[in-house]
DNA sequence: TCATTTATTTAGGATTCCGAACTATACTCG
DNA sequence: CGAGTATAGTTCGGAATCCTAAATAAATGA
């Protein structure tokens, strides 16, 4: 009854309902680095999203991918890269194969923007550098996110731990393996997008 | 040069950028859990927010206090209050000793909704329970918001750390001590918004 | 072929967020 | 005391965020 996950100050608070809120602060930075970024790039949240997810994972290059990745409507979307488009950051070629579909593609200007604004994001990553044990802390995200994923809380990602070639060992010291690559990883080899997934 | 934070698939790609990716993936979940639970609660999300802060952070009683809280402007904060009053959610009341702040409180009817809220935002909680060594990912998270929060990219939380009562102790097992409460602390009693907090 | 599905766009509407301008009250120090 | 400054809060205009619903157009499938 007085279990709630918000509440910071609860006597009762357990582990859980303090990394949730944690969390939630964490998320509230980053949604406020965007939209500070916004003053220095003249872009809104949504269209900053939009060009990094296009040049960091240039598979998702349609409408429809990229509203799925954010987990928006392709409504939203389709309006945002308009403006992108009419500031000339980002291309619309019609598929030769699927006249339904544009792919789309960055320019040279909105590529190098994109670059920019990954740098900018890099500056929550000082501070992460100078933490202890960021191994462990990557290996409980990935795990968190890899539930969310399972419960679709996430759309697909191409992590290593969801991948067909993915193998957990009892090595404590690599206690992945990865069969496509043939070698062993330790948690800081994982990866989030792996070029090479396959749904497992 | 091939150093971005938000490039996952590169293959020089450091614990450091991962962990800023995975968080600002998390980031995201937390914003589309709030736009779900608009679906369902008739709030938009700061509106939620702002409930959620006023239910369990009843020292952020005013406009500036909430706005600083959230990191948002004064005017954006009063509009979505000026709705949560409409909505009879948030009652305001003039503080008899100073004419121009407005005392905030939520109606019975709102503080109700505050807790379903956070019951809602529970369902990540769940994923969370299921974690092994919930208390290190805790202690990686509050290690980062204490950087954070001393790097001013988010405003002052009463967090134990940062607190004029909390030692640092060298013992494994309770490596803090608050000497308020005078007892030690292992990672999983640090608070985040202790009520005795004194700015240390 | 006709119905369905898929990709995308457009329209309308409430909200988010800002900066700037404004009101009103409190504080400061000469 | 009083002028100037600081603080609390509101309002306004504007671009963007999001949605749902409806429209267009092309692909798919029975």
């Amino acid at each position: 009854m007085n279990n709630f996950a918000l509440d910071p100050n609860s006597h009762e608070g357990n582990v859980n309902h303090k990394i949730v809120f944690a969390l939630e602060r964490l998320s509230h930075v980053f949604r406020i680095q965007l939209w500070e970024a916004n003053k220095q790039f003249q872009l809104s949240p949504l269209q900053m999203q939009i060009l990094t997810t296009l040049r960091f994972q240039p598979q998702l290059d349609s409408v429809t991918a990229v509203s799925n990745y954010l987990q928006l409507t392709n409504a939203t979307v389709s309006d945002a890269i308009r403006v992108l488009h009419q500031k000339q950051y980002v291309e619309k070629h019609p598929d030769p194969e699927d006249g339904r579909r544009q792919h789309l593609t960055l320019t040279t200007t909105g590529a190098d923007i994109a670059e920019e604004l990954s740098l900018f994001a890099n500056r929550i990553g000082e501070f992460v550098t100078t933490l202890p044990n960021q191994a462990e802390f990557l290996e409980s995200l990935l795990q968190l996110m890899q539930l969310l994923q399972e419960n679709g809380f996430i759309p697909l990602q191409q992590m290593c731990t969801t991948c067909a070639h993915f193998v957990h060992l009892d090595n404590s010291t690599s206690p992945y393996f990865c069969r496509l690559l043939n070698k062993p990883l330790a948690a800081r080899d994982l990866r989030i997008h792996c070029p090479e997934y396959e749904v497992g």
